[in-house]
DNA sequence: TAGGCCATCTGGTCCT
DNA sequence: AGGACCAGATGGCCTA
């Protein structure tokens, strides 16, 4: 996986190849909204869900109640973990006994809760971070969406500091006629913007869609 | 069709 | 013992 190194100045949200604009162009339509994927049904594991027993609506933790049968009876045919190493770990479902079954379970309902609690958190992040939100626009991924943040904690930590130093500047007495030194001046240095100066790839659409104070990118922010 | 992303299942480990 | 957390595996959906 791409390493995020330490960006300096307007790059601070740029995420890495991979992450960025293909984050973007990923992102592009995807049949309108992001709904859920329709995987939760059968989702992985190859357990044989009942469609709509976890629906989108279901997502969230609370409810999930019921252990709803994960699809343990007729389900799990090679599903996940049970046939690693050619052998059924833990016995094969068919011959557990109900008891564990049932224990089986509910620790298959509290792992997706918790799941489900995780990608609500995330959803939480995605909210709060500068990108298009836009029906037409596909949603970050989870990769993404921790890339981004992590750029835009930074960006905020460097305008912060930036600001402080400013206003010790100015507390120090100096005229302000006196043109500010680059270093201290944040007007003074190129806008931070959280795709950088370069065009955002499908700038004026995804720029016209952030609902953010600001453009995206420079490029959009220079033609109001 | 390959690759990316995701949801889910599962067993293991650690903690309370 | 039970719950939380984690990582590996699997299969489905979607896009290029």
């Amino acid at each position: 996986m791409a390493e995020l190194k330490s960006l300096g100045g307007e790059a601070y949200l740029a995420l890495p190849p991979g992450y960025g604009p293909s984050a973007f162009a990923y992102g592009a339509v995807r049949g309108g909204t992001e709904g859920p994927r329709g995987t939760y049904p059968g989702g992985g594991g190859g357990a044989d869900f009942h469609p709509g027993a976890l629906g989108k609506s279901a997502e969230s933790s609370g409810e999930q109640s019921g252990d709803e049968e994960d699809g343990f009876e007729a389900g799990v045919k090679g599903g996940a973990g049970f046939e690693r190493e050619g052998k059924l770990k833990g016995g094969a479902l068919g011959k557990k006994p109900k008891e564990q079954r049932s224990l089986r379970l509910s620790i298959n309902a509290r792992e997706r809760r918790r799941m489900h609690d995780l990608n609500d958190a995330l959803d939480g992040l995605r909210s709060v971070i500068p990108y298009a939100h836009s029906p037409s626009v596909r949603k970050l991924s989870k990769i993404a969406t921790l890339l981004l943040a992590k750029n835009y904690i930074l960006m905020q930590a460097q305008a912060l500091e930036e600001m402080r130093r400013l206003v010790a500047y100015l507390n120090q007495g100096q005229a302000l006629s006196a043109p500010l030194p680059a270093t201290l001046n944040p007007f003074a240095q190129s806008a931070v913007y959280p795709f950088g100066g370069a065009a955002l790839p499908g700038c004026p659409e995804k720029c016209t869609a952030f609902t953010g104070a600001a453009s995206l990118c420079k490029h959009c922010n220079d033609k109001p």
